[in-house]
DNA sequence: TGCGCCTCAGGTTTCTAGAG
DNA sequence: CTCTAGAAACCTGAGGCGCA
C-alpha cells in the first residue's frame, strides 16, 4: 500500500520531481516515521506533540507571509511560546499537550534520527526572549534546477495525518450513533453488537465503559432503604458511578456504588499479583473485580487463589488478601447482565450512556 | 511463543528566572 | 519577598521487539 504522504507529494509534483523531494528533505522523512500509526492497529497510539509543534509554527511562518517572501524570516521576533502551545491545544487531539515538543522533543528525536546527514533541527528556540521559529532551512529543498519550499506541503500531511486518525476513530462513534437509530426497529443487532464489545480482544478502554454501562443499569433497579439516626428512611437505587476518564486514573479506582460504597477495579489479566497490589492500595478495602476474560466467575478466583497459595505460605496472610475479594465478575456474568437489563427495558438509555461515556473517554466538546 | 527490556509519549512535579 | 510562566526533570503504562 502506497504511503499518504507519497500520494500527497504525487499531487504536486511529477513522479520524478516528487521523489528528489521527499528524499532530500529530512523534515518529510521525520514526519513519514512519526506518522506511522496510521497503518496500525487501531490500538496504536498516535503521536501529536512533535507534530503540532512543527505544524504550528510552519502555520505562523506562512500565516505571518514568509513563505511569499515579503519579509525577511531571520528577522522575525518568532512566535511567543505561549501563543504556539495555545494554538497546539485548540488542534484535534491535542487538548492535554505538554511544553515538552517546543522545548526539546522534537529536536532531539530528529537528531537521533539524522544526525549523521544533518546537523540541522526543525524547531529554533530563544530561550532568553522565549520565542519560536521554524527552521527555514529545512524547508527550502533544492533539487538543482530549482528551489521548493516544502512549508505547504508539511502541514498538508499534517492536516492529512489528523484527518486519517479522526476517521478511524469516528468510526466507533459512528456504529454507536448509528446504534441509536436501530435499536427500535432492530434491537437483536444492538445486542449482538455490544456483545461483541465484550470479547476479550476489545480495546481495553472500550471494554471499562461497555462494562460501566452494563453494570450500572444492573444495579440501578435495586433499592435500597436506609435511615440515619432513626430519622425519616430514605428508599434509594443503588447508584455505580464511573470516577474518572481511563486514561488520566492510572491505577485509581473505576466505578464506584452510591450508598453502599462498594468499589470496582477493572482488569485484564488473572495474575493475582496484579489483584494483590489493588487491594494493597486501597488498604484492604473490599473490591469488585470486573476480569476481561471469557471464563466463571468461579474458575477466575480459583485460579487467583491456586497461585496465590504457591506464593504464599502464610494461610493468614493469604486469607486477607481473599478476603478483599468482594465480588468478581467476568464476560459471562455481564453478558448475563446485558440480556436481563435489556428484558428491563434499558436498551435504549444503556446506548444513551455508551456515546455519554465515550464522549467523556474520548474529550468530545 | 512467552518474557523481559526498551522506547515512546503523555502526565505530574519541581526548579528557575524575572516581574512586581 | 511572592507570584507566575516557562523549562526541565521525573514518572508511568503500553506497545514493540529481540531473544531464548
Amino acid at each position: 500500500m502506497k504511503n499518504f504522504i507519497i500520494d500527497i507529494l504525487d499531487d504536486h509534483f511529477t513522479e520524478d520531481i516528487a521523489k528528489q523531494v521527499y528524499t532530500s528533505s529530512y523534515l518529510l522523512q521525520y514526519l513519514d516515521k512519526k506518522t506511522k500509526s496510521v497503518n496500525r492497529s487501531s490500538k496504536a497510539r498516535g503521536s501529536y506533540a512533535n507534530l503540532y509543534a512543527i505544524y504550528v509554527l510552519i502555520e505562523d511562518y506562512i500565516k505571518k507571509g514568509f513563505l511569499d517572501k515579503t519579509t525577511d524570516y531571520s528577522t522575525y521576533d518568532g512566535l511567543i511560546f505561549t501563543e504556539a502551545l495555545r494554538r497546539i491545544r485548540e488542534l484535534p487531539f491535542g487538548a492535554k499537550i505538554q511544553n515538552h515538543a517546543l522545548n526539546n522533543r522534537c529536536n532531539d528525536e530528529f537528531r537521533k534520527f539524522f544526525n549523521t546527514y544533518t546537523n540541522e533541527v526543525p524547531i529554533i528556540r530563544n530561550l532568553v526572549t522565549k520565542r519560536y521559529w521554524i527552521n527555514e532551512t529545512l524547508l527550502k529543498i533544492d533539487i538543482g534546477d530549482q528551489v521548493i519550499n516544502i512549508a505547504p506541503i508539511c502541514n498538508e500531511i499534517v492536516e492529512k495525518y489528523v484527518d486519517l486518525k479522526m476517521i478511524n476513530f469516528n468510526t466507533f462513534f459512528d456504529d454507536l450513533i448509528g446504534l441509536k437509530k436501530i435499536v427500535a426497529t432492530n434491537p437483536d443487532s444492538v445486542v449482538e453488537y455490544v456483545s461483541e464489545l465484550l470479547n476479550p480482544n476489545s480495546d481495553a478502554r472500550i471494554f471499562e465503559i461497555v462494562s460501566y454501562v452494563i453494570i450500572k443499569y444492573h444495579f440501578i433497579t435495586q433499592k435500597i432503604t436506609y435511615s440515619i439516626n432513626d430519622e425519616k428512611e430514605h428508599s434509594v437505587p443503588l447508584m455505580v458511578y464511573k470516577v474518572g476518564r481511563t486514561n488520566a486514573n492510572d491505577g485509581g479506582i473505576d466505578y464506584i456504588m452510591k450508598p453502599l460504597g462498594r468499589i470496582f477495579q477493572v482488569t485484564e489479566v488473572l495474575d493475582f499479583r496484579k489483584y494483590f497490589l489493588d487491594i494493597d492500595k486501597l488498604i484492604h478495602y473490599p473490591i469488585t473485580f470486573v476480569v476481561k476474560q471469557d471464563i466463571e466467575p468461579t474458575k477466575a478466583m480459583e485460579r487467583i487463589v491456586n497461585d496465590a497459595q504457591i506464593n504464599y505460605s502464610d494461610p493468614s496472610i493469604l486469607n486477607s488478601y481473599i478476603s478483599s475479594f468482594e465480588e468478581i465478575i467476568t464476560i459471562p456474568t455481564l453478558k448475563k447482565m446485558l440480556i436481563t437489563n435489556i428484558t428491563k427495558g434499558f436498551l435504549t438509555e444503556m446506548v444513551d450512556e455508551l456515546i455519554v461515556q465515550c464522549k467523556v473517554e474520548y474529550n468530545i466538546e
